[in-house]
DNA sequence: GTGAAAGCGCTAACAC
DNA sequence: GTGTTAGCGCTTTCAC
């Protein structure tokens, strides 16, 4: 039905060879069989056929994203990262939900076996690291946002424990002593490296850790409240909250509020990500800010340098964090 | 380097088109050769490659969805329920982003013109009725939450001029007769038939519509703040505002909150699509929910319908809204 | 600078 | 029930 080379090789008067030159600029053509080509082309309304040449080729110059749901605006600003430098190295982000689901993860992975596409990205895999390193011995994959422990995949992730650290020694440095935390019961790398950081800081401030001081959800609003609900239920309940991640401490934030607290007064709450919710909240919530785009242009740099070299690199690359001071942490006395 | 098919048929001692026939189940193979491919794929670890089926067969069973970004929560249930519909169809969703950019919105066209993909899904495209109509001739697409006005294209979306017209007249019936509106100079034909809604219901009750009542801006959260501050310097300012977006309910609503005002006193705020953000604010802002499952399921659905039998239908599908009484809009005397 | 032809991996007639 | 083979559309060696 549509127009093949071919076609266009018999229109322009030449073979299909030459035709394919000149689409591909792969070889000098003369300038009059050129022109014969580009006018068949133009005439026809002809467009390559991608799978003969990929086919022909062993590749397709696209990059599956894989990434948990598109209900985090989180990733926003990633993909956009990921799809300036892919288009810079002549590749197509293409982006496909997991859901978190093992299966539907698994089966995504398929385009990888296929040939459907040249590499993988995952951000935030529920895979565990002997399936994510048989992956890599076969196929070009990268994990974005969160690392796989045991894991040697190439990697592009924030400094977690770095962010983490800053964001408590910021709550210490405003007078707080007594700080809880919300994370997740959910396996996950950043947030075992983020509770890291918030119990270095609070030893090299010379706080004890206390158990009952952190609360474990999932990762959704709702369980944000809970913790909320938690912390200051308990008899001696703490005067800040270091939350995983900004949807928590927004959860945190609305319940307070419904409880008649006062936020930075009575509780004050630290979030982790920088997601534009925390910005359009009043009030504005204090947070983590992760670098997004810089996150996704890296990993995809990174990536295309493990295709184009066949010796893989798997290098872990942290990039750094910034403190976003906000309205939901105060200086208590 | 990685099995073929030939590899496979060697391994179990058939044909090629025997192991052909077990992969795909498309003829009866005795038991025997069947178990002997089984063992064959599974010893080589062998994985048909896509391309070479998809060049034969002249499909790839992957519908592109072009999303302007990830950034708006608001499409997420639509890909789920895309995603379901088309997994029950034996297709695949591949997402891609346009940042609302005309040029890449058709780049990433190119993937229906290089036969990478078999159909394409544009939620918000940027293009104009003339490009959509000649697409539609050539190819297999889809519009998704946004009409084009005047292209006879398949389309799915919620019902806006209804759920405006819904959310007004609630506005009416708590006893707002100055009401403005924050819409968008953006075209878009959801904002359009919204206004068209706005308008109608006013109608309805009775109210003349004012000019310097709508406010218009873009579609960020800074606009429905700039709304607010429009409308509420007016000289006889409204009670009550719709908004074409939550997000532009949210930016009203912070800002009121900033300049003092009383949320559902000093002024009520309706919104519109019901995305997560809405029920995480505090207040939880008023909203006509879009049942986003369904539009994603459904236009998916059809066009699929649409690949299979070759008369295409371009059904224009309107599904219901839901108006979704919170917690910005109260009753005034 | 150009063309003929092989072949990428697969499916689907067609023959048996 | 099975094998042989043509060919999907393309790129690329190899001759010329």
């Amino acid at each position: 039905m549509s127009a093949t080379i071919k076609d266009v090789a018999k229109a322009a008067g030449v073979s299909v060879a030459t035709v394919s030159r000149v689409l591909n600029n792969s070889a000098t053509v003369s300038a009059a069989a050129t022109e014969q080509v580009n006018n068949a082309v133009k005439e026809l309304g002809y467009s390559p056929n991608f799978l003969g040449r990929n086919l022909r080729r062993c590749e397709t110059n696209v990059i599956l994203a894989i990434i948990p749901s598109t209900e985090q605006t989180f990733y926003s600003e990633i993909i956009r990262g990921m799809q300036n430098s892919a288009s810079d190295h002549g590749y197509d982000i293409l982006l496909s939900t997991s859901n978190s689901t093992y299966s539907l993860e698994l089966r995504l992975l398929n385009m990888l076996f296929n040939r459907t596409v040249d590499a993988a990205i995952l951000l935030g895999t529920q895979l565990d690291y002997k399936t994510l390193m048989e992956l890599n011995d076969k196929y070009h994959i990268a994990l974005c946002c969160e690392r796989a422990e045991g894991a040697d995949v190439l990697t592009v992730s924030v400094d977690d424990e770095g962010g983490a650290y800053a964001a408590v020694n910021y709550l210490v440095k405003c007078g707080h002593k007594k700080i809880g935390m919300i994370s997740t019961n959910i396996t996950s790398a950043s947030s075992f490296d983020r509770e890291s950081g918030y119990k270095r800081a609070l030893n090299d401030n010379g706080i004890p850790f206390r158990e009952e001081y952190i609360y474990k959800g999932t990762y959704d609003f709702i369980d944000g409240a809970n913790g909320l609900e938690y912390l200051k239920g308990l008899s001696d309940p703490p005067s800040a909250i270091f939350c995983v991640s900004d949807i928590l401490a927004a959860g945190a934030v609305k319940k307070a509020l419904s409880e008649g607290l006062k936020i930075g007064e009575d509780i004050s709450v630290c979030g982790f990500d920088n997601i534009s919710l925390s910005s359009m909240y009043t009030p504005e919530i204090t947070t983590v800010e992760q670098p997004c785009y810089e996150i996704g242009r890296t990993v995809v740099d990174e990536l295309i340098k493990n295709i184009n070299n066949n010796e893989k690199t798997n290098k872990k690359i942290k990039l750094p964090y910034k403190l976003i001071e906000r309205e939901t942490v105060k200086k208590i006395l």
